[in-house]
DNA sequence: CTTGACCTTCCCATGATGGGAATCCCCACA
DNA sequence: TGTGGGGATTCCCATCATGGGAAGGTCAAG
């Protein structure tokens, strides 16, 4: 399997793909021409990176759940504790982001949004502090 | 004023204020020996781009809201009209890391989180999809 | 006159992803 | 057998906002 067959059978795109071996999460067999050759078992793991990524987890993250996933003698407190850090991480940006859009359409409500220039969200950004 | 002082003045490292000057946020006088000069004024857009940040507006946002701040003629509707599509966007992103925390908690919170290496969370990210 | 704090520019790094160029390889078809 | 096209390779650059740090110039106080 190419590294384009390998894209569309895990979802990671062929440039990722390769970024991913460039920094080590992922190793490739090398045809005699200098094609990178995947089998299944590199295919799931290319799976199991986008499924860690659409949760969110960085990719050092990913690198050790990678470890972790790969290693029998493995204890899942390790797994748990890095996910529900991860969860904290997830929720205290949310969390921020939630604060950031309530400020502003707080002071979104009380702009008349029409012709004139009085804006009290200008004001609020204009303010000395 | 120096660029130190101005920093300090409106909260705005040294380094960024250098940056935002690069990309045209921002113009700055010279003195004689080459220095950055600031006054009440620089400090003022400053701040501006400062709150501008902190509520998450990216730096393109920010030139039009400076823009508009600076146009006596502005019509606060423009201002509005952008401000509220920050706040879809704040919101969308904050939902989306919300459904991520969500679901990381709901398989964590079916992990022993022991010694064993059973773990539905690298269950999950090993599935076929 | 030295020392230390401040300023300058320039390059590099982050994190994850993508675009695109130049070059090479392979297969199918006329 | 020649050619075309699709796919592969590496390498450089861009994003977005921010910071680190080097090498060197400037200024004020001791």
């Amino acid at each position: 399997m190419n590294i384009g067959e390998a894209a569309g059978a895990s979802g990671v795109s062929a440039k990722m793909i390769r970024h991913y071996e460039a920094i080590g999460l992922l190793t490739a067999a090398r045809s005699a021409n200098g094609y990178r050759v995947y089998n299944d078992r590199e295919v799931a793991v290319l799976r199991f990176i986008r499924h860690a990524r659409d949760l969110g987890f960085p990719l050092e993250d990913v690198r050790r759940l990678l470890a972790l996933w790969q290693d029998r003698g493995r204890a899942s407190a390790e797994v748990k504790r890095l996910a529900l850090a991860h969860v904290e991480a997830l929720e205290t940006k949310a969390e921020s982001l939630r604060t950031m859009a309530a400020s502003l359409r707080h002071l979104a409500a009380h702009c008349h949004g029409d012709a004139r220039p009085d804006c009290p969200i200008l004001d609020d950004l204009a303010r000395k502090e």
